[in-house]
RNA sequence: GGGCGAUUAGCUCAGUUGGCUAGAGCGCUUGCUCGACAAGCAAGAGGUCAGUGGUUCAAGUCCACUAUCGCCCA
């Protein structure tokens, strides 16, 4: 069976495989066990309109990277999945197909399209919970949630309820951001702003009763002129100080408007004159509080104009700009046109440009909910991974604005509160209720927003786990352990989820929050679908596997560094899948034709260990140790990357090369016992710690190499360091430094490995000596020596090549075939490089502060490069001589 | 305007508390079908660590400034 491996690594065949098989056996739930330590992440949750991208692709390989290893270490690790119901983004697309067959949501009503949008999640909803399946995430499906689900609509209603019962949920009118297109209030961070080049519009604005002279104003937004009610200035402004309190006649509109002093005012900017635009301005508005203005509000919600705009009335407010802004140069007020630029906000989910918009909305009240967070990170309760994050994180809570969670739109969680239309009392209960409390009216409305998706994923992390209720789960897994997301919803999500569970359960969510990279082009752009430059990660797994994705985008995941992607650095990971599985066949093809019982040769426990099984041990547990330790710190590439130079590097280049002859042709048959059974548990071990990385290709070999121990690697024990052998490791070096040395002198001489040499090594005194003698059949063996004479001072053999390596010298015969040209290059080479350093060490040493000052182990160990290295030159220079 | 990140081999990137002849993968050169692997093996070439100044016995690593690029906030 083993000879019938092929020897290409073929991920396509296996991969569904394993994952439905750990799936049926339950490896991935978890239940709640007083006895075990629980470790628990909740997924990001993705929108039910989602298609996996290579964000949620690395987003996911990390958290199951980390779920993996620590079930493997024995914790009771939960991955709660779940999707988000992406109000206004799910909306928007359902919407879009209905448009389709010319209909528009009004036309279903309220009800039929809430239906609709139910009936489009079971079809589509999925799709994206399938493909993380495919990647390998080993979620807790039997716990899926999804945030419009009967429990955790309970919970949005029982945090909506408390806040407002603590009076820090209101409702209100004030300025929000309003978009146009998706008709609904949106929150501050909900808005990008981009730098855009637009013009500054220089108005002038005619006195009321000197019509012929006026103020001149400057505007970026001319349209929204018509809805002014006041010129302001700085009061400490000389220009315009004896205006103050005078009147201006709107033009077009024909309203007389004050002119008012305000501190708000910058002197700088335009004419230091601005207009009053209280219903369409932040800044205005709160003006309009300050000089009890009114505002005229004359937009409609689609961004036409209204009727407040008179001749206007039901353009579209681009077109109106332009209108308005040629009837005033008509009207010769137009005194200029500047170009200007400035930052323009955009709907973060359609790119329309926002428009401040006054409105009567719902909001949550920050500042007392900040600083519980501020609190919990202050005392380390909660911290960032990579650590800067922090700073970040914190300067969004100390200026945090209150937030706008009412949403126009019909899909979401209807805001539980409502109006009686007998007493104006507004009701919010966990129950609906039947009648008003303040007049017990019995005509009550619900109010027909519903709150800002936000608003449920704030509560996920114990909203899952069952609460409000009183959950087992509760008490195990929460807080959580890690949350792994990317920067970008670092305001949006993390803040709010701290903020809702200190306020809620009084803990913190989790403890840590790794932020990962943001994955870019080729030439450093983010991918989007409008450049069509993404890679799409499922295509990526059907031509390179699941596995080798994974290890490739490990590799490239340095401390929350973006990585700049291209399809071909995933051949990185491929190539090393597929050195997994040859080196697995050759272990297997080895085991299987021994004539040992090898799965019980797990068993043994008192084998005779050679010098380079000993070696091999002691390198698997410096991999076991760097592997551990940097998964600890969340350092992914280093983890994979130990593993990697430990498995290709010295296991692959050297011990499976070494082993060979011990099952070839073994001296007895207990040394190849010994060899077989070092090979089976090195392997074993690697296995183990490969397996987070690479699940399917590890299960795939495992099922054959993991005989008689773990059924599956999903619940195999992760391996623990065993002490190193450091003698071991620096004679391997020494052995390794000899043979590379051959292999140095055959290439240079164009000798094959399969031509046979003799070679001489010359040890400075018999200790020296007999420490290579132990290896001499090993070094032989290695270098394709057919005659290796170790032994003190031997004299350098006529035609020669020769190198220094450590203390000894080799010396290679090569009569007929050495190039004495070749030979004296190779050597002045050497001497010269030789030569730098030790210049470099010998101005250490000769500088008195260096000796004074730098720890004793330091200085020694540069008078120790001090004395191998001239000792090495002078060896070499002695040589060269003999070669003239 | 404020904050953060990046600048290391031809390319993409590592380099943890300062002690490093500065590493990896890809690419490049030369040779190799010897019973795991050509998606491979062996041997090589290739870098004044963006610049300037400072701290230190010692700086890719710490500090200051500058330049270029990118991101975030206002």
């Amino acid at each position: 069976m083993t000879s019938e491996l092929p020897t290409k690594y073929n991920p396509g065949e296996v991969e569904d495989k394993w994952y439905r098989l750990w799936e049926g056996k339950g490896y991935f739930h978890s239940e709640p066990d007083p006895q075990k330590k629980s470790f628990t992440i909740v997924i990001p949750p993705p929108n039910i309109t989602g298609v996996l991208h290579m964000g949620h692709a690395l987003n996911s390989i990390l958290q199951d990277v980390l779920i993996r290893w620590r079930r493997m270490q024995g914790y009771n690790t939960l991955w709660m999945p779940g999707t988000d119901h992406a109000g206004i983004a799910t909306q928007n697309v359902v919407e879009r197909e209905l448009l389709q067959k010319g209909l528009r949501r009004q036309d279903l009503g309220r009800d039929k399209f809430v239906e609709t949008v139910w009936k489009w999640r079971e079809e589509y909803g999925s799709t994206i919970i399938k493909q993380l399946k495919k990647i390998g995430s080993s979620c807790d499906w039997q716990r899926e949630r999804f945030t419009m689900d009967q429990g955790l609509s309970r919970a949005v209603r029982e945090a909506f309820v408390r806040l407002w019962q603590k009076g820090l949920i209101y409702k209100g009118k004030y300025i929000i951001n309003w978009c146009p297109r998706c008709q609904t209030a949106l929150a501050d961070d909900e808005v990008d702003h981009e730098t855009h080049e637009g013009s500054l519009w220089y108005f002038r604005y005619p006195f009321r009763d000197e019509p012929h002279l006026g103020v001149t104003i400057a505007t970026t937004r001319p349209e929204t002129m018509l809805g002014d009610v006041a010129v302001a200035v700085n009061p400490g402004d000389e220009r315009y100080k004896e205006f103050i309190g005078e009147h201006l006649l709107l033009p077009i509109v024909e309203r007389e408007i004050p002119i008012i002093a305000d501190e708000m005012v910058d002197k700088e900017f335009g004419t230091g004159a601005v207009k009053v635009t209280p219903a369409h301005d932040p800044n205005d508005f709160e003006m309009s509080l300050r000089h009890q203005l009114q505002p005229v509000t004359i937009m409609a919600e689609d961004g036409t104009m209204n009727t407040q705009a008179g001749e206007f009335a039901g353009m579209d407010r681009f077109e109106c700009r332009e209108a308005l802004v040629e009837e005033l140069r008509q009207k010769r007020l137009l005194v200029k046109i500047e170009p200007h630029v400035h930052s323009v906000g955009h709907c973060y989910r359609c790119h329309t440009v926002i428009e401040p918009y006054l409105s009567d909305q719902w909001f949550v009240r920050m500042k007392p909910l900040a600083q519980a967070a501020l609190r919990a990170t202050e005392e380390g309760k909660v911290t960032f991974y990579p650590e800067r994050w922090t700073k970040v994180y914190l300067n969004w809570l100390e200026n945090v604005r209150d937030w706008c969670i009412s949403r126009q739109i019909w899909w979401g969680h209807q805001i539980p509160a409502w109006y009686c239309k007998d007493c104006g009392e507004i009701n919010v209960s966990m129950e609906d209720p039947r009648a008003c409390t303040h007049c017990n009216g019995k005509h009550l409305t619900q109010d027909p927003d519903v709150l800002d998706t936000w608003f449920s994923s704030a509560l996920w992390p114990f909203s899952t786990l069952g609460w409000p209720a009183d959950t087992l789960e509760l008490k195990t897994y929460y807080p959580t352990n890690v949350l792994v997301t990317g920067r970008d919803i670092i305001y949006f999500w993390v803040a709010r989820m701290v903020m809702m569970g200190l306020e809620m359960l009084g803990k913190e969510p989790f403890g840590k929050v790794y932020i990962h990279g943001t994955i870019l082009d080729e030439q450093g752009r983010r991918m989007s679908k409008s450049l069509g430059n993404g890679i799409d990660p499922l295509e990526m797994t059907e031509r390179y596997g699941v596995d080798a994705v994974r290890m490739s985008l490990l590799l490239l995941t340095t401390e929350g560094q973006d990585i700049k992607l291209s399809e071909t650095k995933f051949e990185m990971g491929r190539n090393f899948t597929n050195k997994v599985w040859n080196a697995a066949r050759f272990v297997i093809m080895n085991l299987s034709q021994s004539g040992v019982d090898w799965p019980s040769l797990m068993g043994e426990k008192v084998l005779p260990l050679s010098f380079e099984d000993r070696w091999i041990l002691s390198r698997l547990s410096n991999a076991v140790t760097g592997s551990t330790e940097a998964l600890e710190q969340f350092r992914f590439n280093e983890a994979l990357q130990t593993v990697y130079d430990f498995f290709w590097h010295d296991l692959c280049d050297w011990y499976l090369e070494i082993v060979k002859p011990r099952l070839y042709e073994p001296a007895n048959e207990l040394d190849k016992k010994t060899a077989l059974s070092t090979l089976l548990h090195v392997f074993q071990d690697t296995l183990r710690l490969l397996h987070p990385f690479a699940p399917f290709l590890t299960e795939e070999v495992w099922s054959v190499l993991g005989k008689r121990q773990e059924e599956s690697l999903v619940i195999g024990k992760w391996p623990e360091a065993r002490p190193r052998d450091l003698k071991t490791e620096q004679t391997m070096e020494l052995l390794q430094g000899v043979i590379k040395a051959v292999r140095n002198v055959r290439r240079n001489f164009n000798i094959t490995d399969r031509q046979p040499l003799k070679a001489l090594i010359s040890a400075p005194d018999t200790l020296q000596a007999d420490s290579l003698k132990a290896h001499n059949s090993f070094l032989r063996q290695r270098a394709f020596l057919e005659e290796l004479e170790i032994g003190i001072n031997l004299v350098r053999p006529a035609n020669s090549a020769s190198a220094v390596v450590g203390p000894f010298q080799l010396f290679i015969p090569l009569t007929g075939i050495i190039n004495l040209d070749t030979e004296r290059l190779r050597h002045d080479k050497q001497i010269q490089q030789l030569e730098e350093y030790l210049s470099k060490v010998q101005k250490k040493l000769s500088n008195k502060d260096f000796l004074a000052k730098a720890p004793p182990q330091v200085a020694e160990k540069e008078r120790e490069r001090e004395k191998e290295l001239s000792e090495q030159i002078n060896k070499l220079k002695l040589i060269l001589t003999e070669l003239r």
